[in-house]
DNA sequence: CATCGGACCTGTTAGC
DNA sequence: TGCTAACAGGTCCGAT
């Protein structure tokens, strides 16, 4: 589910019932998630007070009145959700922080793909140490897609979902942004144009936007922090439309796995 | 070093 | 209707 819009979507819906707010106790019902989760988990995060939640790439960074930040990934399938005391835990409910107040954070993952580690600001975290820039950022433009290309031979598509090139770009944007873009996903990153790149950089800052704006892409069962739905799936030209005709142009949408991920596009839009 | 395939998991859906 | 296989939003790791 969570690509970038999603996770930022989390970050602002936890965000007005998370700050300032103290964690009582942490409640564990396995040993971890995609890894174990760290032997002091509940006497660090135990007592300790939220400051802020930022976001890198697709990592939550929950910021506390101590060294140590709390880390989140949410995985293919994660979803937090704050609720409150007495709501019955389901299954793949595999983590709640006990919060002062009426409501504690859930985490609910059922692939268990998702991350739960403690980080201490002055070390860096191997899995933040290479990311690329952020997508909606200054760092990131066409002029950044095209100085790292050269020479890079693999298609376009997984080459952008490469987190060390720009972060956040996920299956869906991928695809949304090519098509946008007018750009075969099977280009070789190498062979692209400082142009053509400059408008996919345009195209990817304009999608996950409006993602943003919109709470995120609905599909299957993602939630923002309040139940409410993501809007933006009705919107997608090509992710998901394998088989039918293109929006644009009324030709036959092509597919393709291209590095083991669905691929759609539409063959006379995108060259 | 770049690239690829496999791995980690469960749930849903397509196909027989 | 029931069973099985394929596939799903991510990304790390080891082999090539």
């Amino acid at each position: 589910m969570p690509e970038l819009p999603e996770v930022e979507t989390t970050r602002r819906g936890l965000l007005p019932h998370l700050l300032g707010r103290r964690i009582e106790s942490v409640v564990l019902r396995r040993d971890g998630l995609r890894w174990p989760f760290p032997g002091d988990l509940q006497q660090v995060l135990a007592g300790a007070r939220i400051e802020d939640i930022e976001r890198r790439a697709k990592y939550l960074l929950v910021r506390l009145d101590r060294p140590e930040q709390i880390l989140l990934h949410l995985g293919m399938s994660g979803v937090l959700r704050t609720v409150p005391h007495d709501t019955p835990v389901r299954a793949h409910d595999h983590v709640d922080l006990v919060l002062d107040g009426a409501l504690r954070l859930r985490f609910h993952d059922p692939r268990r793909f998702g991350c739960l580690d403690l980080v201490r600001a002055d070390q860096p975290h191997p899995l933040l140490a290479e990311l690329g820039p952020e997508p909606l950022s200054e760092t990131f433009n066409g002029d950044w897609l095209f100085g790292w290309s050269r020479d890079r031979q693999s298609p376009v598509k997984p080459w952008i979902m490469d987190q060390r090139v720009v972060v956040g770009v996920g299956n869906i944007y991928a695809a949304e942004a090519l098509f946008a873009a007018g750009i075969d996903p099977r280009r070789a990153a190498g062979k692209i144009s400082r142009e053509r790149y400059r408008r996919l950089a345009t195209e990817i800052k304009r999608i996950l936007g409006a993602a943003i704006e919109r709470g995120g892409t609905t599909l299957r069962d993602f939630l923002s922090p309040d139940g409410s739905p993501g809007y933006f799936e009705q919107e997608l030209l090509v992710y998901g439309r394998e088989g039918l005709r293109c929006r644009s142009c009324n030709a036959e949408l092509r597919d393709e796995r291209l590095g083991q991920r669905a691929t759609v596009w539409c063959p006379r839009c995108q060259r």
